[in-house]
DNA sequence: CAAAATTGGTTGTAAAAAGCAACGTATAAT
DNA sequence: ATTATACGTTGCTTTTTACAACCAATTTTG
């Protein structure tokens, strides 16, 4: 396959897709938040080869998502635990389980309910917000360089200043000549 | 590689990975966000192979997710626009690109800002939250099979109702013998 | 405590997918 | 009318994945 990699790419969707979006890695950190922690019931349940399975919990476990412990005391057997870095990627997982139950399962098919343990009731919608908490839309969101930005992203972009002093950042649609 | 596909899993994680998850793709809605349209553009700006991008943006438009229309009125060369199932997907690129700022570039050095384009402000942090609008952290979230379970998924559960009534769902670790 | 079964992998091989470069048309620019 | 650009397709090579067989260490069972 000789693929390439993503990681050199200035862009931090790039740099999240190199630590999880090769085939069956998100499925695994999915298992995890199931509770699962033995090497033989994320196979078992996920169906995957046992090579696969090996080389993918060896990556998570090198870039920090999951933690390996003694199964018991002292055993030389080990377990596999997500850490916070793990953790934290809930509501990409969510997000992703949202859109294919509306999109591709269909809502009334939704193999898996999540719930509000507190009340019991369905979880919310994942959505954009703004800080002080109002829904933002597709088209309300702005794009902008942001203080990692190289020269390629820059050039991406195009500063203008209204008349009143704002200043306004357009994207540019076609690759600069 | 014989890959083997995720479809038949009864998880819409799966079913979404089905769509999205292969190598490339989440890079080129990304893309498509920040307005590329055409061909030779996501080809020159992603550096992705030709062939490649030519499947990927095949099945993305089978799937729903980017549209195929003329160019200009009555041409037949085409561009790629996003349609509301893709741009739908805003939520988990956002999710996504904010993980990769947190917990791979580092804050400091996110390449790309997203900002509020009513205030300019810096849109929020993406988070699940109850139907009420209180966020929720991890461990608050329940998991109970849902309307489209099958009987794996059941299995997986297990019910038990409390003296007072209440239904309480514990998900089983380990496979069921 | 010895024998059997399970766990957590590794190794070898075949098939499929990604990468690269060259080639072909149809449209757009000069 | 000629040249250049856009949008792919084809053919070949390299790398991954899938599958099955094997193996050592640990647990369980009789």
């Amino acid at each position: 396959m000789k693929r390439v990699s993503f990681s050199d790419q200035r862009c931090s969707l790039a740099q999240a897709l190199e630590v999880i979006g090769e085939w069956w890695t998100l499925l695994i950190i999915r298992e995890a938040y199931f509770g699962t922690r033995r090497f033989s019931d994320f196979q078992s349940r996920l169906g995957i080869a046992r090579n696969v399975l090996s080389d993918r919990l060896d990556r998570l476990v090198e870039n920090g998502l999951l933690q390996r412990e003694p199964a018991s005391p002292g055993a030389k057997r080990v377990h596999y635990r997500l850490t916070d870095k793990g953790r934290n990627l809930v509501t990409v997982v969510v997000a992703l389980v949202q859109w294919g139950d509306r999109w591709v399962s269909g809502p009334e098919n939704a193999p898996i309910r999540m719930v509000d343990r507190a009340t019991g009731a369905e979880i919310g919608d994942v959505q954009v917000r703004s800080q002080d908490g109002r829904p933002l839309a597709f088209h309300d969101i702005g794009l902008q360089p942001g203080p990692g930005a190289d020269q390629a992203i820059h050039e991406r972009f195009q500063e203008t200043v209204t008349n009143d002093g704002a200043v306004r950042w357009r994207i540019r649609r076609h690759m600069a000549e």
